[in-house]
DNA sequence: TTGCTCCTCACGTCACGTGAGGTGGC
DNA sequence: TTGCTCCTCACGTCACGTGAGGTGGC
């Protein structure tokens, strides 16, 4: 009995809806190990999952969505990120000022890697933009040129 | 002999190579019918794509990589774009001034459907990226915290 | 007790990846 | 003529989709 907060748990069909994927999303994440399985849940019992669950969940899916990486690159991320709750866990048991360092340090140079994938993103997509709102620019030209000849 | 600008063409490697992709997936895509497939290509022949061609394809890359599209979703957009081609050629030989104002008006759409999905693209990317920023934030508070505290 | 949601196989699908074996152009 | 690139099957893979048949909690 432990910090016993009692948070509020979820079914896995809530999360689902949440954020917008399917069940069988969830499970096939989990399958792989980049959902941290209850390990001990017994065969057939319903998942339960707990808002830090969602939150991860949901950090994969931008990872996967909006940035395009691939599952296994994902791991490779989500590893570290789970090293990083393991040695929070740490943190309120037993706080070594130098562990407390590293993990930080840590944690920081994950949230780096993912900021500079973000603004390599944004800069193709403003690329993107750019070139659209070109081609609309030409667009319009031509169509105004059609009614100025009409006009004649 | 009509327009003999004799442009240059291009294998199916080089084009694959300029763009970043797999001759697999060029292939696919035709497979699709998402690139006008030369009709008339014989059994065995080598594939040859104008400058036309490879425009068209990095199109498609770009609806897939950058906004996500299922190629399902990207043959709807192009479907309305080769025929947005197709009354180019139109243009050249037949110019009814009102066939050419249902051409642009349609090539304004298509392009202005696009230009919402980036937007909405880039919308969500830049939450994402102050969501990272806060948490770096945070980050370097504890980091600076913890610093203070050794130096006491 | 009755729905509703969950469970576990397990096969299907989408978008290609990856050879196998053979032919064509500078 | 010799590489190098291309060709066509065709099976494999990744990330799930989609039922089939059965069990669990408000």
């Amino acid at each position: 009995m432990l910090t016993a907060t009692k948070a509020r748990t979820f079914r896995i069909g809530e999360v689902a809806r949440r954020l917008g994927v399917t069940t069988r999303a969830i499970r096939y994440y989990e399958e792989l190990g980049l959902l941290p399985s209850p390990r001990d849940r017994p065969q057939g019992v319903h998942r339960v999952y707990d808002e830090a669950a969602v939150a991860r969940l949901q950090q994969i899916l931008k990872l996967r969505g909006l940035l395009g990486l691939s599952l296994e690159a994902i791991i490779a991320i989500a590893d570290a990120d789970t090293s990083r709750e393991a040695l929070r866990d740490t943190w309120d048991a037993d706080p070594s000022a130098a562990d407390r360092a590293r993990i930080l340090d840590e944690a920081k140079l994950l949230v780096l890697r993912q900021l500079e994938l973000v603004k390599e993103r944004q800069a193709v997509l403003s690329r993107f933009a750019c070139e659209l709102r070109r081609t609309l620019g030409t667009i319009e030209e031509r169509r105004a040129a059609l009614d100025a000849e009409e006009g004649n």
